[in-house]
DNA sequence: CGGGACGCCTGTGAGC
DNA sequence: TGCTCACAGGCGTCCC
């Protein structure tokens, strides 16, 4: 996309929350180059014939929520029923489809100030970071005493990890997911960080997950999902030790895991 | 300040 | 067969 210049931008039912700027004041701006925090992503706007590529210049804050999927169309499609976006370019055009609305495209003046600095202010460490070691991260968890399946959500310490890859990070590290975080040894925190990669890796390579509701012909479902060792497979053994997987609820959201092969 | 509950939204599948 | 309803999830926001 970088380079695109835009004619036109067309919103749909309203996301999370509202754009933030005029949709007519977005033409001729011109697309930079994609970035990704966590689960947002920016994509720099500047007004045509500016050199200034870097995240100095204003731009889009997207995210998915959990039923969003973009896509890039030479051309424009007829807008369906959960089309809610539509950044049309004289390259083509960028479309976010998110039936439930979780999503997010938000205007930001940059990406270090105004929503976008807000909304990314507070994140925890990218999962792939090198900067991010097993010393680190335990040191990061020793402050929390809430449970270790809770701060990997929260996504305070480390982004990456939603529901799904939480359950099945700590099933990997052999982890309880009520145990609490500041209770966790530096072997298991070390354990618990190559867990969180390699889930994330794996999901990567497979296409990601995709809810049984949401394997619709758009994107190409993920193939994650049936890889699952506990995320959904309550009352089914355990691939391990054929114990069967237990779900309970923690901070409103579904955990499966495995009470003899995942410790406190 | 940390931790937990809540709400947004809608397709799906289970139960009646 | 048709309808109702609980459930799923990311994450900002509010309250204790």
């Amino acid at each position: 996309m970088r380079g695109a210049r835009v004619l036109q931008l067309r919103l749909g039912k309203p996301l999370r929350w509202p754009l933030g700027l005029p949709v007519d004041e977005f033409a001729e701006q011109v697309v930079g180059d994609i970035g990704r925090r966590g689960k947002y992503l920016w994509l720099p706007l500047h007004p045509a014939g500016s050199t200034d590529l870097s995240g100095g210049s204003a731009g889009l804050l997207l995210h998915l929520g959990m039923s969003g999927s973009l896509c890039w169309n030479p051309t424009l499609p007829p807008a369906g029923a959960h089309d809610h976006f539509d950044l049309q370019t004289d390259r083509g055009t960028l479309r976010l489809n998110d039936p439930r609305r979780f999503g997010a495209v938000v205007w930001s003046p940059s990406l270090h100030s105004g929503p976008a600095a807000r909304l990314l202010q507070g994140l925890g460490a990218e999962p792939f970071d090198a900067r991010l070691t097993p010393q680190s991260f335990h040191a990061a968890l020793q402050h929390r005493r809430a449970p270790i399946k809770a701060v990997l959500l929260a996504g305070d310490v480390i982004v990456g990890a939603g529901n799904i890859y939480a359950c099945e990070s700590l099933f990997l590290a052999g982890i309880h997911p009520a145990l609490r975080a500041d209770r966790i040894s530096r072997p298991r925190a070390t354990r618990l960080l190559a867990a969180v990669r390699a889930t994330l890796a794996r999901a990567l390579e497979l296409g990601g997950s995709t809810l049984r509701d949401f394997s619709d012909v758009h994107g190409a479902s993920g193939a994650y999902q049936s890889q699952a060792a506990v995320y959904g497979r309550a009352g089914q053994p355990c691939n391990q030790c054929a114990t069967p997987v237990r779900k309970l609820l923690q901070a409103q959201r579904s955990t499966y895991f495995c009470a003899l092969c995942q410790r406190r």
